[in-house]
DNA sequence: ATGATTGCAAAACATTTGCATTCTA
DNA sequence: TAGAATGCAAATGTTTTGCAATCAT
C-alpha cells in the first residue's frame, strides 16, 4: 500500500483509487503474468469487483508509461503488452506458435548499443529487442 | 518488370496487376524510404493514377510478408511499417524526435541470439532489435 | 472550492473480411 | 471458364477523446 503510493507520488502522479488499482494489479500479476494488455487489467479488476472504465485504464497507462513507471511493447500489432519497469535491462523472446513470452537479459549488448548509439550522436532512451521463434530448433 | 514478375513467380504469388503494382512501389522507393506503410503504398500508387483498394494492398502485404518478401514492423503502435526484405540482417535506430529511421547491421548479433535460442530448443523466425534515440548524447 | 480525474459513449484509426464482380492462367 | 484476386463497404478491434459528473487536496 505505502510502497504503491510512494510509488506514485515519486512518479508525480496524485494518488487516485483508480491509479493505485491499476498499478496493484500490474503488482500483482508479477511474477507469473508480466505483459498484460490494457484489457487484461481490466478484466482483473472487473472480476475482482472493483468496477474501472477501459479508457481510464488506457489513460493511466500512458502515464505510467510516461513516468517510467511501465514499458509498452508491441509484440504483435495489437492490442499492446505493458510491464512494470523493474529497471533491470532485459529483453524479449516471443513463441509465435504458443504465445509464450520468455524474458532474457544481456547487459553487455544493451551497454554496447547505448555506446554506439552515443558515438552516433544521440541519446539512448529506448532498448527494445525481440526474438520471434518458434518451437524445435 | 521481369524482376518483378519473377520474384512474384518465386514467392508462388500468381502474377496480378496489383501485386505488381505493389512492390513496384516498394521497390521505386528504395533507397530512400524503406518503411512504408500501407497508407503510403496507396497514396503513392493513387498519386500515380493507378487506382487500387486499400484493402486489396493490406492483403497483399500481407501475403508479401508470408513469402517473406517484405518484413512488418511495429515501430509504434500503428501503422505497421513494410520494407522489403533484402536479406541483409539489420536493425534499426528509430529517433523520437524527428520519426527518422537509421538501418543499423550487426550480423554477428544476429547470429548468436539465434544460437541462443537454438540452444533453448526453439528457431529463430524473426529478429527485431530497435534502438529509441533522442538528439544529443 | 478548484482543478484534476473518471466513466461513458462516441469517435478515430488501423486492419480485416464478405460478397459480388473482375481478372488470370 | 474455373478459381483466384479485387473493390467496396461494412465489420472488427484497439485506443483516444469530449464532456458532464465526481474526486482529491
Amino acid at each position: 500500500m505505502t510502497s504503491i503510493n510512494q510509488t506514485l507520488r515519486q512518479a508525480g502522479l496524485k494518488i487516485t483509487l483508480s491509479r493505485v488499482k491499476v498499478l496493484q494489479t500490474l503488482m500483482d500479476a508479477e511474477p507469473k503474468r508480466r505483459h498484460l494488455t490494457a484489457e487484461d487489467v481490466y478484466k482483473e479488476l472487473v472480476a475482482n469487483d472493483e468496477p474501472i472504465g477501459l479508457g481510464t485504464i488506457y489513460r493511466i497507462l500512458a502515464q505510467f508509461e510516461e513516468a517510467n513507471l511501465v514499458v509498452r511493447h508491441h509484440f504483435t500489432s495489437s492490442p499492446a503488452n505493458f510491464e512494470l519497469a523493474r529497471g533491470r535491462q532485459h529483453y524479449h523472446m516471443v513463441c509465435e506458435e504458443s504465445g509464450e513470452i520468455v524474458e532474457l537479459t544481456d547487459t553487455a549488448l544493451y551497454e554496447q548499443k547505448k555506446r554506439e548509439v552515443e558515438q552516433l550522436g544521440y541519446k539512448l532512451v529506448g532498448f527494445n529487442l525481440v526474438l520471434y521463434v518458434e518451437e524445435g530448433s
